[in-house]
DNA sequence: TGCACCGATGTTTTT
DNA sequence: CATCGGTGCA
C-alpha cells in the first residue's frame, strides 16, 4: 500500500509527506507537482483523513478529474469524496448550499460572459449614455476587475482615486453602470463569474457561523497554480485556511500568465509573509524535457527580473536543437507545419496526438486547420469559440435556464422572440421598463400581461401568455423528470428544432448537429450522475455544471488528433512535438503588452510556459507578411526569438523559400532591409467545406459499424443483441434486446452503444 | 414585425 | 475579414 512513495524523488518524497501546517512548494515546470499533490492526498487519506475534509483547488476541471481518478487508483473509491475542483466550480456548489444567508435562492443561475456583457450593454443605454464613450466591453472589465479585487461600489465610492480616474477617462457615470449591473444580477436572481468568489467571500466575512462551519470542514486545503489565483481567491484561502493553517500551495511563478484576469503574482511571491513558519519546498529537476529544452527554456526566463530562485535541471537527454524556421506568409506557414508534422509522424512513429500547435490568439488557428485539413491529418481546435458558447446551444440554455430560474432576464430576452414569435424590440422594452417600475421580474410583467395596462396590443399579448404558458409547462416536469427529457422536450416544444431543420443550409445543419450533440451531452451527464452519486441528473445540477466547463474539460484523449490552442489553454499539458508559431513583434509578444516592464515579463512567461510544454522537440515559426484584419501586414520577428540561447537552437531555411544563409545574429537587421509586399491572393478555402465539430466525430458513428447480430452494450441497458436495423441518416434506430430491460428501440445517435462483438 | 442589406468596428489571453 | 448592430422596406 504504501510504496507508491517509491515513485518520489527526495524533495518530492520530503514536499510529500510534510502534511501540516503552511507550505509552499515551488514546482518548475515538468518537474512533477501534480505527481506531488496527488500523493499528498492520498498519503493524508492512507494517514486516516477523511476525504470530506480536504479541500483541492486547481486550475481546471480537468486537472481536478484527472487527479480524482490516480488518487483513487492509490486509495480506492474513497478518493470520490473529495472537495476537488476548480475555485469557481467548488464555491458555486458551496454557494448554492447557503444562498439563503446571502439573500439569494439555492437555484440561482450563472451569466457568462456574453450574458453579463449585454447585460453591461442595456444597463448603458437604459441610462442613456453615450456608447462610444462606454464600451460595454470595457465597462464590463472594469466591473470585473473590481469585483476581483473586492471593490464593491460603496467603497470605490470611498477611493478619490477611482472616483478620479473614471472621471479623467471622460465617463464619472461609470459608478451608476456598476450599481445597476449588480442590482439586475440580484433581481435576476444571478451570478456572474466573478459573484461566485466574491459572494463567497461576503458570506464567509458576514457569517461567522458559516466561516466555522467550512473552516471545520476543510481541515486540509490544497492550492494548486498558485500564482494564477486572484485577490478574491486569495482571501477566500486565506479565511477557510485560518483556524487549522494546513494550507498547502503549489505553483511556479515563472508560469505565471493570468494577470489580465486579475491574478496576483505577489500571491505566490508574499506566501512566506502571509502565513507564519512556512515550510517550503524547491522542486526543481525536470522530468518532462530534454536538456536542449530545458536550457533554452532557462535562457528565457532569466530575462525577468521579478522572479523567485529556482534552477530548473533535467537528467533526461540532450535532444534535439529547437528549429527556426521563417516563413514568406501565414498561409506557407500553415503549411510549412502541417508538412513537417507530416514527415515527422513519418520519420519518427509518432502520432497524431503528440502533436500541439501552439499560438497566441485563437484567429491563428485558421491557416493550421486549412493545411492539415488538405493533408488530411486528423486535428482538433480548443477553445475559441466553445461548444457552449455557440448561438444555438446557448439559445436551447436560455430556455433550461428560464424554466429553472424566472428571473434570469438575459434568458429571457435572448428566447421571448426566439424562434420568432412576433413579439417584436418594442413590445420587449416595454415589459422591460414595466418590470423595472414595478420591481419585479420581466418573467412576471409577462406572466400577468392580461392584468397589466401595458399598450401592447391584443395579438401580442396572447403570444406572450403562450410563450409564458409553455415555461409553466416545463415548469411542471421539473420535479417528475432528469435533465435529458426536460433538456429533448424543450427542443422540441420550443421550435428550435424544426426551425434549424426545414432551413436546409449547411449552417442549420451544423446547428441541428450540436443541438444533438448537447443531447448526447445531457446523456451523459445524467447518466454519470446516476452513477457517481445519489443526484439523479436533475436539470438544476446540469446547468450548474455547464455553466462552468471550459472546452478543455471535456475528453477527448483517446482520439488521435493534432492539437491546437492558444498557449494560456496549454498550461499544466505536455506534448512531445510542440510547435510555437507566429513568433512576431506585435502578435506575440501582443502589441497590447510591450508598453511596460510587467507586461513584457509575463509575454515571457508566457513564451516559457510554450517552450516547457515540449518533451522532445520544439519547431518556431515566424513570418514575414501575415494577414490580420484583413489585411496583408508586414512583420518582424519576435524579440523572444533573439533571446533564447544560440547554443540551443537551428536556423532553419524552408525549401519553399529563396535559399538564402540566414544567419541568426542579422535577422533584424535582414527583414529592415527587405520589406517585401506580398501580393498574391490569399488561397480560398473550398466552399464545400464544413467546420469539424464535436457532433459530427459522435453521431452516425455507426452507420457503417452496426449490423443485425451485433452484441452491443448501453450505459444504462448493459449488454444487448441487434435484431433490427431502420431508418437512415440522423434517424437510424436500432431494435436491441437487452438482457436488463428486454426489447428497446433506440436512436443510434443518442444512445451511446459500444460494440461488443 | 421581419428580413435583407449595409457600414462600422474590432482581436490577446479565460474561469 | 467577419461579425454585429442599425436602417429601411414589405
Amino acid at each position: 500500500m504504501n510504496n507508491y512513495l517509491n515513485n518520489l524523488n527526495e524533495s518530492q518524497l520530503k514536499a510529500t509527506l510534510q502534511t501540516d501546517g503552511p507550505m509552499i512548494v515551488i514546482a518548475g515546470a515538468g518537474s512533477g507537482k501534480t505527481r506531488v499533490l496527488t500523493y499528498k492526498i492520498a498519503h493524508l487519506m492512507t494517514k486516516g483523513v477523511d476525504p470530506f475534509n480536504i479541500l483541492a483547488l486547481t486550475f481546471t476541471n480537468k486537472a481536478a478529474r484527472e487527479m480524482k481518478e490516480r488518487i483513487s487508483g492509490i486509495v480506492g473509491e474513497e478518493a470520490k469524496n473529495l472537495w476537488m475542483g476548480t475555485f469557481h466550480s467548488v464555491f458555486a456548489k458551496i454557494l448554492r448550499i447557503e444562498a439563503e444567508k446571502i439573500g439569494y435562492s439555492s437555484n440561482f443561475t450563472i451569466y457568462d460572459t456574453e450574458d453579463s456583457q449585454k447585460l453591461v450593454l442595456s444597463v448603458i443605454k437604459e441610462l442613456n449614455l453615450d456608447k462610444e464613450i462606454y464600451k460595454y466591453k470595457n465597462i464590463y472589465s472594469r466591473i470585473s476587475s473590481l469585483k476581483n479585487s473586492l471593490i464593491t461600489p460603496k467603497i470605490y465610492g470611498q477611493s478619490d482615486e477611482l472616483i478620479e480616474s473614471d472621471k479623467l477617462a471622460k465617463r464619472s457615470s461609470f459608478i451608476n453602470v456598476y450599481v445597476e449591473y449588480i442590482n439586475r444580477c440580484f433581481k435576476a436572481g444571478v451570478m456572474d463569474f466573478d459573484d461566485l468568489l466574491l459572494k463567497t467571500n461576503e458570506l464567509l466575512s458576514k457569517s461567522p457561523n458559516v466561516l466555522a462551519k467550512y473552516q471545520n470542514l476543510f481541515k486540509y486545503i490544497l492550492v494548486d497554480e498558485y500564482q494564477d489565483t486572484n485577490h478574491s481567491q486569495y482571501l477566500i484561502v486565506k479565511a477557510l485556511s485560518d483556524k487549522f493553517q494546513n494550507i498547502c500551495v503549489v505553483g511556479d511563478d515563472a508560469q505565471s500568465i493570468y494577470s489580465f484576469r486579475g491574478a496576483n503574482i505577489k500571491n505566490i511571491l508574499n506566501f512566506q509573509r502571509d502565513y507564519h513558519e512556512v515550510n517550503v519546498f524547491r522542486l526543481e529537476q525536470n522530468y518532462r524535457s530534454t536538456k536542449n529544452i530545458v536550457n533554452a527554456a532557462n535562457s528565457i526566463i532569466e530575462k525577468n527580473e521579478n522572479k523567485l530562485d529556482k534552477v530548473v535541471w533535467t537528467e533526461n537527454e540532450t535532444g534535439s536543437k529547437i528549429n527556426i524556421t521563417r516563413l514568406l506568409t501565414d498561409g506557407e506557414e500553415g503549411r510549412f507545419v502541417a508538412s513537417s508534422i507530416f514527415e515527422s509522424k513519418m520519420r519518427n512513429q509518432y502520432n497524431n496526438k503528440d502533436f500541439v500547435i501552439l499560438y497566441r490568439t485563437n484567429a491563428q488557428s485558421r491557416a493550421f486547420e486549412d493545411s492539415l485539413r488538405k493533408k488530411n491529418i486528423p486535428y482538433r481546435v480548443y477553445g475559441g469559440l466553445s461548444f457552449y458558447q455557440r448561438k444555438e446551444i446557448k439559445d436551447v440554455l436560455a430556455y433550461l435556464r428560464l424554466i429553472v430560474n424566472n428571473s434570469d432576464e438575459e434568458a429571457f430576452k435572448r428566447i421571448i422572440n426566439f424562434p420568432a414569435r412576433g413579439i417584436g424590440q418594442t413590445s420587449i422594452d416595454k415589459l422591460i421598463i414595466e418590470s423595472k417600475q414595478r420591481k419585479i421580474s420581466i418573467y412576471d410583467v409577462a406572466r400577468n400581461i392580461n392584468e397589466s395596462n401595458l399598450s401592447i396590443g391584443l395579438k401580442i399579448r396572447n403570444k406572450i401568455s403562450d410563450f409564458v404558458l409553455s415555461i409553466e409547462k416545463a415548469k411542471l416536469m421539473l420535479k417528475e423528470s432528469n435533465a435529458f427529457e426536460i433538456t429533448e422536450e424543450v427542443i422540441k416544444s420550443s421550435g428550435i428544432y424544426k426551425l434549424y431543420k426545414k432551413e436546409e443550409s449547411l449552417e442549420s445543419i451544423n446547428r441541428i448537429q450540436n443541438i444533438e450533440e448537447l443531447l448526447n451531452g445531457v446523456q451523459d451527464f445524467v447518466d454519470t450522475q446516476l452513477y457517481n452519486s445519489e443526484s439523479k441528473g436533475t436539470i438544476e445540477e446540469f446547468l450548474q455544471d455547464v455553466a462552468l466547463v471550459t472546452d478543455l474539460d471535456q475528453d477527448h484523449e483517446n482520439q488521435d488528433k493534432v492539437s491546437l490552442m492558444t498557449i494560456h489553454l496549454a498550461k499544466g499539458l505536455e506534448f512531445p512535438c510542440v510547435y510555437i508559431v507566429g513568433l512576431e513583434e506585435n502578435l506575440f509578444p501582443s502589441a497590447m503588452n510591450i508598453n511596460s516592464r510587467d507586461e513584457l515579463e509575463e509575454e515571457r512567461r508566457l513564451f516559457y510556459v510554450a517552450l516547457t510544454r515540449a518533451q522532445k522537440e520544439i519547431n518556431i515559426s515566424y513570418v514575414i507578411t501575415r494577414y490580420r484584419w484583413g489585411k496583408l501586414i508586414d512583420s518582424e520577428p519576435s524579440r523572444f526569438i533573439d533571446e533564447i540561447d544560440e547554443k540551443y537552437i537551428n536556423i532553419l531555411t524552408p525549401i519553399t523559400s529563396k535559399k538564402e544563409n540566414l544567419s541568426f545574429n542579422n535577422i533584424n537587421r535582414r527583414f529592415n532591409r527587405n520589406k517585401i509586399r506580398y501580393n498574391k491572393p490569399k488561397p480560398r478555402i473550398p466552399s464545400n467545406y464544413v467546420k469539424v465539430n464535436r457532433a459530427s466525430s459522435k453521431i452516425n458513428l455507426f452507420d457503417d459499424n452496426l449490423v443485425t447480430g451485433n452484441i452491443v452494450s448501453h450505459v444504462r441497458f448493459g449488454k444487448g443483441e441487434v435484431l433490427k436495423l431502420e431508418g437512415k441518416g440522423n434517424d437510424i434506430r436500432a431494435e436491441i434486446n437487452f438482457e436488463k430491460g428486454g426489447v428497446k428501440k433506440l436512436l443510434l445517435r443518442f444512445a451511446k452503444l459500444k460494440i461488443i462483438s
